[in-house]
DNA sequence: TAAAAATATTTTGTCAACAAAAGTACAAAA
DNA sequence: TTTTGTACTTTTGTTGACAAAATATTTTTA
């Protein structure tokens, strides 16, 4: 999927500061340095302005010219809109995996499933895996689409944009035995060639976790 | 909207490198060459790279390490699966504008159907600005969605995409009239505050143009 | 003549130095 | 004490030179 040319300074920039950003090593708002960073990661600040502008493509950092550049802070209103997106686009996902699927899809996404169930029973308290084993699922249903566009704009654009918003594990604890559910239901209704259910599920699916969110991120 | 900040050059590149992009000037798959280029624009080699890192974010650019940068090229299927996400996104848009909606915001709309119904009559065969007021009708209406990220992705991501596909005005003659009658029925079920009818209305407007489209340009 | 090797040229990648702008510290005046 | 003006420091913007890689050209050899 990746292409395998060998990267220049700018693209190994590029990994680097975005993997820093997205596991919270930048946080949200911070102020980046260009003397300061490319002395951190031993890169000219040719090559990081290249990857900066390319960060700001992404939406991961802003740029000001004259002012300096910071990672991107996510207002909670943003990531509502932003399930609201997910709910059409995956409920498209869906549609289109009910319809595209073949029997080898179907095994894999029930595969996933399974994992996940096995890491709940043995899990003690820790959600991150179970965060993992979600967007694992999610992503293959929306591979199984076809719609490599839809793949593109979800599972790189969107996805990586909810993971900058680092999300309190105050999720209650029911959610993930209900997520699970209605996980099963979703490929059920794939594996059926039931386009139009998977669809409604889907929307829902997300639907809850959207309402879930909004009761936990405005109290 | 935009920031009101002075450019610096490579901000300055970027604009005009896009819209050189857009408006056909630099062709799709061609070459960029950089001491060219920066020439052409009278810019420092430095600032170009830096746009052109940035139109990679936009999807117009596609870079090689070591190998050089040259204008994305989108192929038909892509196309279609761009209007594939565009049925999903805007009937979410139509949706939410039907919620949201003012009635100042329903005047507007009114105005620009009825801007594009007097260039259809007074109309010579140029079809540029029957074009031009159907994205603006289709833009507004995301804009009265109140869904910020949404306009973003669909109105400068996406519909920036398409543009730089070139479709050729082969489509058929009598689709603007329908597609003005889909647009007024659009704009009626906003205006009645029935989200669920302007969302059927606008994915089936869509999948009719993608229809069309997929006439045109697989024959 | 055609393939392969060697050389030359162009193009991309990177850095370091300089210019310009923004921000900071500090002193003088209200 | 607050404010305003000025010198100073830091940070960003830009360029030009050089290194490395890729491409084109020429030469050599079978």
């Amino acid at each position: 999927m990746l292409s395998n040319t060998t990267p220049n300074n700018a693209e190994s920039a590029f990994q680097i500061i975005r993997s820093a950003i997205l596991n919270g090593e930048l946080s949200p708002g911070s102020k980046i340095s260009e003397n300061n960073t490319c002395q951190k990661y031993g890169i000219g600040r040719g090559p990081l302005r290249e990857a900066l502008r390319q960060l700001e493509g992404c939406k991961l950092v802003e740029i000001k010219p004259n002012a300096g550049d910071k990672v991107s802070y996510i207002k909670p209103a943003q990531i509502i809109e932003i399930y609201e997106i997910r709910e059409s686009l995956e409920g498209l996902a869906c549609k289109l995996a009910a319809t595209n699927a073949t029997t080898s899809d179907c095994l894999a996404l029930r595969s996933i499933i399974a994992k996940q169930q096995l890491q709940m029973t043995q899990n003690n308290g820790d959600l991150t895996p179970l965060k993992k084993g979600d967007l694992d699922l999610h992503s293959s249903i929306v591979k199984v689409s076809g719609n490599a566009q839809l793949f593109q704009l979800l599972c790189h654009d969107l996805y990586q944009l909810l993971q900058l918003y680092r999300l309190q594990p105050n999720t209650s604890p029911s959610r993930p035995h209900i997520a699970l559910t209605e996980h099963t239901q979703i490929v059920d209704a794939i594996e059926k060639k039931d386009s139009e259910l998977a669809d409604l599920l889907m929307r829902r699916h997300i639907s809850n976790a959207r309402h879930e969110l909004l009761a936990n991120l405005s109290p």
